[in-house]
DNA sequence: TTATGCATGTAACTCGTTACATGATTAA
DNA sequence: TTAATCATGTAACGAGTTACATGCATAA
């Protein structure tokens, strides 16, 4: 179900076609919130316009067609926005596994990926915090609109990633041999 | 395959059972990085058992099954953990689409929906602090051991996440009416 | 004219969820 | 004795990925 409020609200910013979709999602959405591939974007939008949620407002060169979000879509989306969230439906996020299995390494590898995590999450929120002064340029507002919103969660997770990482490799060399108790206790009894 | 790396990465910490790897996924590791039911879990552990990945290392009441991970299994997932993330495979994190999508409400149901997770987090946030603190007082360390890492991890976020609601929150009710700008656009205009 | 990018489509497969199903053990 | 919890299993379905496939448009 996810999916296809992602849709609608990615068409509710601009009326795109399933192509601009895929590169929303490969570029943007899909970093953080959700990802999706073009080919369950297409049949989704077809299922979503059997639905009337969205409607065709241009076809142009290569078969391209350029959707939009219609009333009876935005209705269904603020719908399900306002609706207490499943309390199934956990999270995927593969970058976040491999920091929760950080134990399962030696102490110099644990610090090199840290290192990695560190780097990668202050080189994003570099780029973000770029995107928002643009933003604010552009929308005239100290926020950055909608947009700025989004961009503003994004750079304050990566710091928060970018701070964790730094904070937890001081603890690893903080605390020596210790760090290896894990695996050594579980592999070496019996 | 990052199921299959999870698993590990729970067994590493301590043998369990299906039925405890299930409870870990729906209590702890599913909220940020990786959900599992144990309808996936019990075929996976059977398969990792195959690959020598994992072992039997006890069998209980009510056919309880107890697995370890072995030497092979580490081996896996350290070589996994220390190669570089495939670039695909995008976030899933349906609580983050919801925030991204917030555009799509009008002012008052969007300050609604940040208020909840303003309180939200905010609310995980000191759970997490007092499991981080009994970490510190049971490991006798101030990092709290490796369980202390991501119980870290978690409380930064979901700090970050409760600092940016209360941000967006301000930045709306600071903006008055220019906060309906993009609905209006797209379902005005022809 | 040729490579690159735009634009869509679908089949096969794997992953993940939901629902159904069974039975043992323990505490009240 | 009965309800709750422990503990597993699987079938059917839905979601998501990978791979294969096609063809137009544009710029070099």
């Amino acid at each position: 179900m996810a999916l296809r409020y992602a849709i609608l609200g990615l068409l509710l910013d601009r009326p795109s076609s399933g192509y601009d979709l895929a590169r929303a999602f490969a570029e943007v959405i899909g970093a953080y919130a959700w990802d999706a591939g073009h080919s369950q974007i297409y049949p989704e939008l077809r299922r979503l316009e059997e639905a009337s949620l969205v409607e065709v407002v241009a076809r142009g060169a290569r078969g391209r067609t350029t959707y939009r979000c219609t009333d009876q879509g935005l209705a269904a989306l603020r719908s399900w926005l306002m609706a207490p969230p499943a309390s199934t439906g956990g999270v995927k996020n593969e970058h976040v596994l491999r920091l929760f299995l950080l134990a399962a390494l030696e102490r110099e590898d644990a610090l090199e990926i840290l290192r990695r995590t560190q780097e990668g999450a202050a080189a994003q929120a570099v780029h973000l915090e770029g995107e928002f002064a643009a933003l604010q340029e552009r929308t005239n507002s100290r926020s950055g609109g909608p947009l700025g919103l989004t961009t503003q969660y994004g750079i304050r997770t990566f710091r928060a990633t970018e701070e964790w990482a730094r904070w937890a490799a001081e603890q690893i060399e903080g605390e020596g041999a210790a760090w290896q108790t894990l695996d050594v206790k579980n592999l070496d009894e019996d």
